[in-house]
DNA sequence: AGTATTTGACCCTG
DNA sequence: CAGGGTCAAATACT
């Protein structure tokens, strides 16, 4: 009995102790000049591991082996060292189950991932942009008309679902009572690495610059801005935003995240211009992953931002808010608390360039 | 030509 | 069995 405890208890265990051992080596990336990416992954690393203890935890079938190797962190400016150790991804189960015929514990297993969901709300004269887009590159692979809706739901996978492993997927449906809300649900973590993006901003603040030229065809590669619509957004940085997040109880280390205001757009078809157009697409997840002070309430000063108001932008914006209404309600992961808070602390501290001299006033 | 989206079919769950 | 989620061929776009 207690030696069966103890066998439940000992990875539980394992895997929160490397959580601890992750955040202090995060720590140290802090306090040098380590990369982003570096930092990043130090930060998949420790959600990783906490996200597994927490199906450790459930009982639950979501497995995410994160097999921290001490070695790892010293390669890690090689990007090939994420995929390397990258964590045993959705995409394996999924294929096992696929290689065994196993359909129905695939999707056993895919009711386990975590899922939550976030309701954005687009407060536009002329039409919604941007709100959808998380931070991250989605690729749309099917529509459905939902019984009681208006509007169909459209899916989306992570668009380096092939090429990473990449299983996160969500859902976007516009609500029926006020079409100006879409509501999004998230299933599965990413796994995957997206272009490193607070470099890709950083690069927009040193517009021109010879040595960012990789970055931005990088960014391109996610098909959703030209370089001027980009530069328009990044002005738009200017005005205020807020986070607001009301629930962020959830296992999952995404986090999606409030956009910021961006043009406004002639377009009728809301989802459409929101996925394609936004210039959140290239944006750090990390960053806008919703900081939470003690208020679950947190804003930048324009103050902050009017560093990217570089040019004579004439854009007002003040009713073009984006908002995320509620977020993060989790129904297959396990309200952590307290927990996630500090995760979310650290996610943010760590790929937020707070360090790029240009970004204060 | 390569990549993304659309859409009907298929499969699983409740 | 109905509805939701995913797949994959066809189509559109760049």
């Amino acid at each position: 009995m207690e030696k069966a405890m103890d066998t439940e208890r000992i990875p539980l265990i394992n895997e929160l102790n490397q959580g601890k051992e992750l955040t202090e080596q995060l720590r140290k990336h802090l306090n040098s000049f380590s990369a982003n990416e570096t930092r990043q992954f130090l930060v998949e690393k420790i959600l990783g591991s906490y996200e597994k203890a927490l199906s450790l935890l459930n009982g639950s079938a979501f497995v995410v082996d994160h097999e921290l190797k001490p070695t790892i962190i010293s390669s890690l400016e090689s990007p090939n060292s994420f995929a390397d150790c990258s964590p045993r991804s959705e995409e394996d189960w999924v294929q096992e189950s696929k290689d065994h015929n196993c359909h129905k514990e695939h999707y056993k297993k895919r009711k386990t991932m975590p899922r939550w969901t976030e309701q954005v709300r687009v407060c536009t004269g002329s039409g919604p942009e941007g709100p959808l887009n998380d931070g991250y590159c989605w690729r749309k692979y099917g529509q459905k008309d939902i019984l009681g809706s208006k509007f169909p739901r459209g899916y989306y996978r992570c668009t380096h679902r092939h090429t990473q492993d990449c299983l996160a997927t969500k859902q976007v449906q516009r609500s029926d009572e006020d079409p100006t809300i879409f509501e999004v649900t998230y299933r599965g973590r990413h796994t995957c690495i997206q272009a490193p993006n607070l470099s890709a901003v950083a690069s927009m603040i040193n517009v021109g610059s010879e040595e960012n030229k990789d970055q931005h065809q990088q960014q391109q590669q996610c098909r959703e801005e030209t370089p001027e619509k980009t530069q328009d957004s990044i002005f738009n940085f200017g005005t205020d935003f807020t986070i607001k997040s009301e629930d962020l109880g959830t296992g999952d280390d995404i986090f999606p995240s409030f956009m910021f205001p961006s043009a406004p757009n002639e377009s009728e078809n809301a989802e459409e211009s929101v996925m394609e157009k936004s210039f959140m697409g290239d944006f750090c997840p990390s960053f806008i992953s919703p900081t939470i002070s003690e208020s679950n309430y947190f804003s930048v000063s324009p103050c902050h931002m009017n560093s990217f108001e570089l040019g004579n932008n004439e854009h007002t914006l003040q009713s073009d808010h984006t908002q995320i209404i509620s977020t993060s309600t989790s129904i297959t992961s396990t309200p952590i608390g307290d927990f996630d808070f500090s995760l979310i602390k650290v996610d943010f501290e760590t790929n937020f360039p707070f360090d790029v001299p240009k970004f204060f006033c």
